[in-house]
RNA sequence: GUGGCCGUAGCUCAAUUGGUAGAGCAUCAGUCUGUGGAUCUGAGGGCAGUGGGUUCAAAACCCAUCGGCCACCCCA
């Protein structure tokens, strides 16, 4: 057999053991704050019917969804029940322009292509009818719609499971990737909107990552374009809108005038923009700019309800900002909008979310509200890493390596071996005679704080050579001493 | 889907620009037969991503292909 070099598919990762101990601090601490603000966990399968997921995210979202070719002899069934009535269907010309471009004679013609793919459409679902999970909202709105009559409402879920998006990897994207979902349905209640506010601050000063939260409402920008005169291209102004802090007012200006915008209801946006003063200035001079768009009015008195009630709660550790820029692509939310970006690293979104009023909708369940956020648990440990601030209790090892000389040595081990793991120590003996010196790297090299020695003299004193790798301190101690030793330094770790 | 950069040892990268491949780190062994991290010494490890072309001669130049990175789009 030909030699294979080993590799994993772009966009995807292995996860040393110190890695997955990283990411475990990480999840660990968000399904904490989850759990303390009365969120229940959920899991969904990793793959779905491709209908569930299609339609959902837009067309952009579409093309990035992984579908799983249906399984069975395919090649056979699809070419002999489709395939070849197809062909016949095809009138002489069309036939021969699809051979000349299989043969590769012409150069491929996707316009051509896509006639023949809409001419048999229904084919796509004999090739594939079930796709790898895009998010973890879709499938909760699928889940909600499913066991309805089992859930009670208001219904708090989180929902921690990876996600798999066809894109093209580069820095903090990932083919392969874990959201980390809380998700509240069935209540329009703004007192939700601001507990989000707080379970995001509160992860992410448990971090100790600095970032901003910035909150804006999708009626807002409905009203914007209403008071702009151009309600029709609201997709078109808040995908421009949504780039300002990346390519500056200039970027959006030649941007929407692109799209068809005029000087003078860029300049009803620009006024929007220039707003100045304390957030509630802001959020009053808004109003009046709203002029006589409804919408856009309720969506301000909704950013206002949210910050009100943020400010009865108390103070946040991270700055929440409102933001007339933000936009978010996801075309399902309604309402409220949020997203958080790290301060003091180049990265993009470590989280966002936002409030959708008809998310059940698409599955035949009218009328329930819902409002959720997403925290990207793989960016988080890029950021983490990179300001160097995962705590040392975060990589967990053997607390206890016993080293023996012989095999007699190993054997008299054994019973105080299980002693301490008795005692909840983490605790391994080298299993094979080894020279002292391999044994004592193999301590180093993971990392084991405490190394036992045991020779003739120990087993003979019945006092063993307890080392502290870390000083290099070395005293000869009872086992129930060296116990006792381990354990209160687990306490006095635990009291920090 | 669009554009740019890059594929040489396990990793990070060299080679006076066409003349038959080198360093650091890592690994293993020795210095040290009851003690790891330091120093010193030595060893193993490469059909140069793959396939073709140009040339007396290719890691280098050309084409194709596969793979990686980055940016755009979009997003966590």
């Amino acid at each position: 057999m030909a030699k294979q070099k080993p590799s994993v598919p772009s966009g995807t990762r292995d996860f040393n053991p110190e890695q997955v101990s990283k990411r475990k601090y990480i999840f660990d601490c968000i399904r904490n704050v989850f759990e303390k603000y009365g969120y229940q966990p959920i899991e969904t399968p990793s793959f779905e019917n491709l209908s569930t997921l299609t339609g959902k995210y837009g067309d952009e979202g579409d093309k990035l969804i992984y579908k799983i070719l249906n399984s069975g002899n395919l090649v056979a069934d699809v070419s002999s029940q489709f395939l070849v009535p197809m062909m016949r269907e095809l009138n002489n010309e069309e036939h021969e322009k699809l051979s000349s471009i299989l043969d590769a004679k012409k150069p491929s013609d996707n316009i051509f292509l896509e006639e023949l793919g809409e001419k048999f459409k229904n084919l796509s679902k004999h090739i594939a009818e079930k796709a790898l999970r895009y998010d973890l909202t879709v499938p909760f709105a699928r889940y909600v719609v499913m066991h309805q009559n089992e859930i009670v409402f208001p219904f708090r879920r989180y929902q921690i499971q990876p996600v798999w998006r066809a894109d093209r990897p580069q820095k903090g994207r990932y083919r392969e990737f874990y959201q980390c979902d809380a998700d509240v349905i069935g209540s329009d209640s703004l007192i939700l909107e601001m507990e989000l506010i707080r379970i995001y601050d509160e992860v992410f000063s448990q971090l100790k990552i600095p970032v901003s939260i910035r909150i804006n409402n999708r009626k807002i920008l409905s009203g914007i374009a209403e008071a702009m005169n151009a309600t029709e291209k609201f997709m078109d102004i808040t995908i421009a809108i949504d780039k300002f802090d990346k390519v500056g007012l200039q970027g959006v200006r030649q941007d929407l005038h692109n799209k068809g915008i005029s000087e003078s209801q860029m300049q009803v946006l620009e006024k929007f923009f220039s707003l100045t003063g304390s957030t509630k200035k802001q959020l009053l001079q808004a109003t009046e700019l709203m002029g006589h768009s409804e919408i856009g009015k309720k969506g301000i008195e909704e950013l206002q309800s949210v910050l009100h009630f943020l400010e009865l709660s108390g103070d946040t550790t991270n700055s929440v900002e409102i933001d007339f820029t933000l936009a978010r692509g996801l075309n399902y939310y309604t309402g409220a909008i949020l997203e958080v970006k790290p301060v003091t690293v180049q990265m993009g979104s470590l989280g966002g979310g936002g409030r959708y009023d008809n998310l059940t909708g698409m599955f035949g369940l009218d009328g329930v509200s819902g409002v959720g956020i997403s925290f990207g648990a793989d960016r988080i440990y890029d950021v983490i890493e990179e300001l160097k601030l995962f705590p040392d209790e975060s990589l967990k090892t053997t607390q206890a390596l016993f080293v023996c000389f012989d095999d007699k040595g190993i054997e008299y081990a054994l019973p105080i071996v299980q002693q301490f793991r008795k005692e909840n120590i983490s605790t391994e003996v080298y299993p094979s005679v080894e020279k002292l010196k391999k044994q004592m790297k193999y301590a180093n090299d993971r990392k084991i704080p405490f190394v036992i020695v045991i020779g003739e003299d120990e087993m003979k004193s019945g006092k063993l050579a307890f080392k502290n790798m870390n000083s290099g301190e070395q005293r000869m101690m009872s086992s129930e001493e060296i116990i006792s030793e381990l354990l209160n330094r687990r306490d006095a770790e635990a009291q920090r």
